[in-house]
DNA sequence: AAATCGGGGGG
DNA sequence: CCCCCAGATTT
């Protein structure tokens, strides 16, 4: 069990002193206005919540908004193309989402007709769905009893009840899932998880928590510790390479470019791009430019020309994405191996969905 | 348990 | 530059 740091003459937290009357209260005082609050329609609730993995509420509302206007109903999401999700999906992020939402509206449809199911463990059942959204469109939604417990509540409760260590692990959710057990309001859950990530949000701030307004005042045993920002302990933190890659904007004599297709799992899965590659170590940017080009599409290049280079940072490397102009030299046949492939007018390449480093390379080259 | 998977906003 | 965000999935 995780260790409680109660050192210090501090007596142990009582979960039967949680104020959520208190909370409850505050939250229905300063609640956000937000497009998923305005509705319990389940497939608006999960919508919400699978954007709002790892993506904060202000990116999310335009996203959302576009979203729900495309595809209304889970009916309408599962009778869409991944492509056509993908590009709704442009720039959010995470693409895996995206695709596994579609899949599992599919699901959804195909095997609970079209009836978004209620209970945690089956919802949790269905692909991008795990224990923290499963909780909170089940309590949310349906008004199930359970919790909820995303990165807000983790914070809150780890400061609340002074808990030392990370507690992102399953071990440590399971340790905070049976902490709120006993606390969760009958019939009210998903307001009182809404307002513990609310107050995780807005109040208990990571770094500078503004516990002067906060409604669970002195009871906070970090608080009273006065080291409130030191919970929950952080991950260390891990430097991140830099890899260099190169985009080939290959013109056709129609002026047409030519794009490839990623592979169905990886970085950027599904999402379109321009052809190369990353570099290999010690390799020069032009060497690396037709080297990859010619293993991924066969095509020999000739007359590049350098048009910049993209920044972008991802998770676990930062990119550098050296961007060329050039044209065919020789065959412009496309190797067998290259699955998914054409050559676009600059209209249409506006209209696929590509990641951002792509879509910058694609401003270089004016398309 | 650790790595992977995006992008943007704020300090 | 750094950090973190209504996490899930794979290795």
């Amino acid at each position: 069990m995780p260790g409680i740091s109660g050192s210090g003459g501090v007596p142990a937290p009582e979960p039967g002193s949680f104020p959520v009357e208190g909370l409850l209260a505050w939250y229905r005082l300063h609640r956000r206005s937000l497009p998923w609050r305005e509705t319990r329609d389940p497939y608006r609730v999960w919508l919400s919540e699978v954007m709002l993995q790892q993506t904060r509420v202000s990116t999310v509302v335009p996203y959302y908004e576009r979203f729900l206007n495309r595809f209304p109903t889970v009916s309408a999401l599962a009778a869409a193309s991944e492509e056509e999700v993908l590009k709704v999906w442009e720039n959010l992020g995470y693409y895996a989402r995206a695709r596994q939402l579609l899949k599992a509206a599919k699901i959804v449809v195909d095997t609970y007709a079209g009836i978004i199911p209620d209970r945690p463990e089956e919802l949790a059942g269905l692909p991008g769905v795990g224990a923290y959204t499963a909780g909170a469109v089940s309590s949310i939604a349906f008004g199930q009893d359970v919790p909820a417990i995303d990165g807000n509540v983790r914070r809150v409760l780890c400061r609340y009840f002074a808990l030392a260590g990370i507690m992102a692990d399953k071990e440590g959710l399971r340790y905070l899932s049976g902490l709120l057990a006993p606390i969760l309001p009958p019939g009210r859950a998903g307001d009182f998880n809404q307002a513990l990530m609310e107050l995780g949000a807005v109040i208990c701030l990571p770094r500078e928590p503004l516990c002067a307004d906060c409604p669970l005042g002195e009871n906070c045993l970090a608080r009273i510790h006065d080291a409130p920002e030191t919970f929950p302990s952080r991950r260390e933190k891990k430097k991140v390479p830099v890899r260099h890659a190169v985009a080939a904007v290959i013109r056709d004599p129609l002026d047409r470019v030519l794009l490839v297709k990623r592979q169905h799992r990886g970085l950027l899965a599904s999402l379109w791009k321009f052809p190369g590659g990353f570099a290999e170590p010690g390799e020069e940017p032009v060497q690396t430019l037709a080297r990859s080009v010619r293993d991924e599409t066969g095509i020999d290049i000739r007359d590049d020309v350098f048009l910049g280079t993209v920044r972008h940072a991802y998770t676990h490397f930062r990119l550098r994405l050296h961007v060329f102009s050039c044209s065919v030299s020789g065959s412009r046949q496309v190797n067998g191996s290259c699955k998914d492939y054409r050559w676009a007018f600059p209209g249409e390449i506006r209209d696929l969905p590509l990641g951002r480093a792509d879509r910058q390379a694609a401003d270089l080259a004016r398309l």
